[in-house]
RNA sequence: CGGGGCGUGGCUCAGCCUGGUAGAGCACUCGGUUCGGGACCGAGGGGUCGGAGGUUCGAAUCCUCUCGCCCCGACCA
């Protein structure tokens, strides 16, 4: 007895308490669940089974979006030409740091160096160039899912790794306004489809110069808060103005007849979003995901007694096929290696968002037993009723989810109209801090120098508020939102 | 890239200080009994100790270099 309990407790320490070391915790969850591993290349992992399924809803779920909102889908070269990089100056010297380089091909030395794309704006600027002459070419509309290399000094699984997947739409545009219409419509996108499908709340805003890409005339991010108080930005939409256009001579002939530069943008976001996922709902038993994202959103645990496999299985395939025909993706576990109790344990950690189990007992009752993962709720369904309740239960999970996500983020977030009022915040339980800020850089990097935090963004629809920087106490008309972020 | 830590079967780790030729738990394979919250019994398979070099009769253990991972900072989706 004694001894059976302490294996108990060596085998719940695999994965590592969130309040002993979040870090580890999160690297524990991506391991244990199979999510990733890593690979033999420094700083590339390799996204196994499990994880990729995540990534494939995710992918489905925002490419139908993009398909809705009038977007293509296309493809462009992994190796840009080192001349396409340098042609606009920001863009260059905020990526060459990042840049992996191609110099040989077979043996013989290249001509010309090639990139690996750390992003595509010079490739697609190039392409547009040569495909847009009139405004009735445009808009330009097209978005591509791909891998992209940036040589990272620091990686982490899914957060920061030296190769990543993403998708990243590039439009151009006739005027300034409509470039600038897409670049909100996109933030919005990200944001409806971060709250609704990750369950994940977010803050939309714009960067502040220092934060903004390389090369963008303004960029705007949605930032998310995990569950250790720290911000992620989750995704990015940049209005690029008409900077790449004029650097890679994208011009059309306008309705005036005159020739104009075109108006770009692009946007993002990216396999990080598997993280922030981990991090905004995973618990100390392991991952939690969201319905509309999870590989399984129900698995069916048969409790073996007797000749199980004459009395119990065919009520739980049965049940599979109730289920997946209403569209539930649903895992019957079926497998003899391992007792219920370990099953329940396995697929809580793999973060399946209901349980249900089905033994003699429930049988007898013509009904089934189940678990919410985010709430451990049991409750026994009657059969006949599984294809109303279990959908409804799912919806109640994705809500409650986002319920309590967006809870969390709101007793982690506080207001701080003085230095040290803000300092105390940042060094107490941390999270979001709101601030005016005087709009300089200079108080952005004083203000992370001292505190570590640096300013996610302005959130849309922000009043205009005449205030004083809480660093400087300058004259202020914004209020910023500040974190320590990943 | 700077500071610190760690690399020993698939996983977690002991052994290293005080060199003598590798061990535990879990996982895995086979057989059997089990199964409503990580079952049990029996029998097995698997590592040359991150890599290279050195010291030594002898190196997981000592020395040097190197690679990788983790944490903390500076830079970034």
């Amino acid at each position: 007895m004694h001894l059976s309990e302490q294996k108990k407790d060596a085998f719940v320490t695999e994965i590592t308490p969130q309040s002993e070391d979040f870090s580890r915790w999160y690297l524990d969850v991506v391991r244990r669940a199979e999510l990733a591993d890593y690979s033999p290349v420094k700083g590339c992992m390799v996204i196994r089974p499990y994880g990729y399924a995540i990534w494939e809803n995710i992918q489905r779920l925002l490419d139908g979006r993009f398909k809705a909102t009038g977007h293509v889908n296309a493809y462009f070269p992994l190796f840009i030409p080192e001349s396409l990089l340098m042609k606009e100056k920001e863009h260059v010297e905020g990526f060459a740091p990042q840049v992996a380089w191609v110099t040989r091909g077979g043996d013989e030395e290249l001509e010309e160096r090639l990139i690996v794309r750390p992003t595509s704006e010079v490739i697609v600027g190039t392409m547009y160039a040569k495909w847009v002459k009139s405004w009735r070419d445009l808009p330009v509309l097209i978005n591509q899912w791909a891998n992209v290399v940036r040589w990272e000094k620091v990686t982490r699984p899914f957060l920061r790794t030296t190769e990543f997947l993403w998708q990243e739409g590039h439009t151009a545009h006739e005027t300034a306004d409509e470039a600038e219409e897409e670049t909100l419509k996109i933030l919005a996108l990200y944001k409806e489809f971060a709250e609704r499908e990750l369950a994940m709340p977010v803050v939309d805003g714009v960067k502040s110069d220092s934060e903004k890409f390389a090369g963008a005339s303004h960029t705007f991010s949605i930032e998310a808060l995990m569950g250790d108080g720290r911000a992620l930005q989750a995704g990015t939409s940049h209005n690029l103005g008409q900077n790449f256009a004029k650097a890679f001579e994208i011009q059309f002939q306008g309705r005036d007849k005159t020739i104009q530069h075109a108006w770009t943008t692009s946007w993002g976001v990216s396999t990080r979003l598997i993280g922030a996922l981990i991090m905004t709902h995973g618990d100390d038993s392991g991952l939690v995901l969201p319905p509309a994202v999870a590989p399984h959103q129900v698995v069916i645990v048969p409790i073996p007694r007797g000749n199980w496999k004459e009395t119990v299985l065919p009520t739980c395939e049965a049940i599979r096929d109730q289920l997946t025909a209403i569209g539930v993706r649903v895992k019957l576990d079926a497998t003899e290696e391992n007792s219920p109790g370990w099953k329940y344990a396995e697929w809580e950690l793999r973060g399946v968002p209901l349980r249900l189990e089905v033994g003699p007992k429930d049988i007898e009752k013509g009904a089934v037993f189940s678990a919410r993962r985010d709430t451990r709720e049991k409750a026994s369904i009657p059969m006949a009723e599984l294809q109303q309740r279990v959908p409804a239960l799912l919806q109640a999970i994705q809500d409650n989810l986002f319920a309590r996500a967006l809870e969390f983020r709101q007793t982690h977030t506080s207001e701080a109209a003085t230095w040290a009022e803000f300092s105390a915040a940042m060094e107490g339980r941390p999270g979001f801090v709101i601030a005016s800020w005087c709009g300089s850089a200079a108080c952005e990097t004083t203000i992370k120098a001292e505190t570590q935090a640096t300013l996610r963004n302005i959130p849309m629809g922000s009043p205009r508020v005449e205030g004083r920087c809480v660093k400087c106490d300058g004259p202020s008309t914004v209020k910023a939102w500040f974190a320590k972020a990943y």
